[in-house]
DNA sequence: CGATGTCTTGACCCCCATCAATCAGAGTGG
DNA sequence: CCACTCTGATTGATGGGGGTCAAGACATCG
């Protein structure tokens, strides 16, 4: 069921050329767990590399796209909308993370993806999916690492729509962006304290379930509070400790399993 | 990060003897997919079988269980729980469900779980499961499906816990688990509008981000308007259809993905 | 330079949380 | 059989957090 609210429309322009596996962000993305001696494969099995503008839509709910995407570079929302026309954020979708594999029982993908800036991705038609999962173990490995660590952030969200204040809310997802956002460039970014952040405050709102007014209202005075300082598209935090302490926020949803890895280590080889 | 709140404390007695996979819903369990000629094999690899009294908690957020379940019979709460000690209800576990799996960077369940009635399962070794999912393939697509779906389901409460009024949300669970509920034994309550229903209006408040009395106010009325009745653990849907417009309810995010069940069965064969 | 999008602030008020009291049913023990 | 207890359901009164409406400031861009 599509939604009503189309005004934006898709326009995905196609880049074969480019080698698509050059991913910046190797580390978190999903064939980042495959010995590079087998890249070969992969290679072979990649599809076109896309460009897709800022408020540009990749897809909306209800579609049944062939593909599935991994992000290379870009900010990207995932979201679902009332018929009222309420739209709910359900999380981001930043540079390694694997969108549009989650289906419901008819096939369609179950939300929208909005590109929040000009974002690169790389399309995978989904039966070469299958297959690579058939044949590299750690496609599966990294597939589920990926799928859960959106879900706990998922949950999180959850967990704050339902049982946080406005303020708390807010903190929460300012630290999970600026987490996620640092985590992207280890070497270089790992301990600066402002990182971009494309988001308009319309956004932050239909991410924690507030009013954009009030959305104002919260980030004034966490300014006021000199616990961060936001302007124009970039976000310095300013007071970790604090802001840490309110969101109740735990760094340790946003990295995958050693459990799982260690255990699947020991079970799943190499490629056969 | 355990929670200070343990009051309850687990109390679960093995009973090694039963054989763990008489499953009475075997339709959605995790191991719905292997033909019955393989069962032998996951037969070797069941560990011992658990009743969890009602009440008692299965694990907490934090704790690192080095089992993971199958629901064979009962109702199960999965739940975080902030400083303050206010709850929230991330989802529920029904007979079939799979739960334990997800973890943090620590290798802890991110969630505390609790039996809502008395509840059987099935544990297993995490290191067994793996060697499972290394030899059968359907185990893998199993577990995607299970874990897609309750992705599916915890996005939409999310979009509800952001979005909807309180009659929404209240409307949306009742119809969640009344449609799962009803899955479970397809051939004998596949049409009944009556479905058992153990959960209190304090469940319901903390799942929907609620409080009890305004639970209590929103069923109440949705009594008056002849769309539901309640009483003493029992659910009866009146106007289904109604229920379903005012909840935006779509039952297709109950069902597992038959885009994706297809594609995969061209690739991945039967067990080796 | 309008034009459009985003941020900001004020005024008003409603949905729902909180507090408090009562009531019904299920055990439980004598 | 009947007090006693405990959990859960119910209803009323009150107030606050945050939604909604409106208007203005500010920035960016064709």
């Amino acid at each position: 069921m599509s939604k009503s609210i189309q005004s934006r429309q898709i326009h995905v322009r196609p880049e074969p050329q480019t080698n698509c596996c050059d991913c910046p962000v190797r580390a978190s993305a999903l064939f980042s767990a495959i010995p590079d001696c087998d890249l070969d494969f992969t290679q072979t099995h990649r599809e076109t590399q896309l460009v897709a503008p800022a408020k540009s839509n990749l897809f909306f709910e209800g579609d049944q796209p062939q593909r599935v995407y991994t992000i290379f570079s870009g900010w990207m929302i995932l979201y679902q909308t009332l018929i009222s026309g309420r739209r709910q954020i359900l999380r981001f979708g930043l540079p390694g993370d694997f969108i549009g594999f989650q289906r419901n029982g008819n096939g369609d993908v179950v939300y929208s993806a909005e590109a929040l800036t000009e974002a690169t991705l790389c399309a995978f038609p989904v039966p070469r999916l299958m297959e690579l999962m058939g044949k590299q173990r750690e496609v599966v490995q990294q597939l589920f690492h990926l799928e859960m660590r959106d879900m706990n952030i998922c949950q999180h969200h959850l967990l704050g729509a339902g049982r946080k204040t406005a303020e708390e809310k807010v903190a929460f997802l300012l630290l999970e962006l600026f987490y996620r956002s640092r985590m992207q460039i280890p070497e270089v970014a790992g301990d600066a304290m402002t990182v971009d952040f494309p988001l308009t405050q319309d956004d932050i709102a239909d991410a924690v379930g507030l009013s954009k007014i009030h959305v104002n209202r919260v980030l004034r005075n966490l300014v006021k509070q000199n616990l961060i300082s936001c302007e124009r598209r970039r976000l310095t935090v300013i007071d970790e400790v604090k802001l840490t302490e309110i969101a109740e926020f735990d760094p340790g949803i946003l990295t995958t399993q050693p459990l799982f890895n260690n255990m699947a280590r020991s079970v799943f080889g190499s490629a056969p």
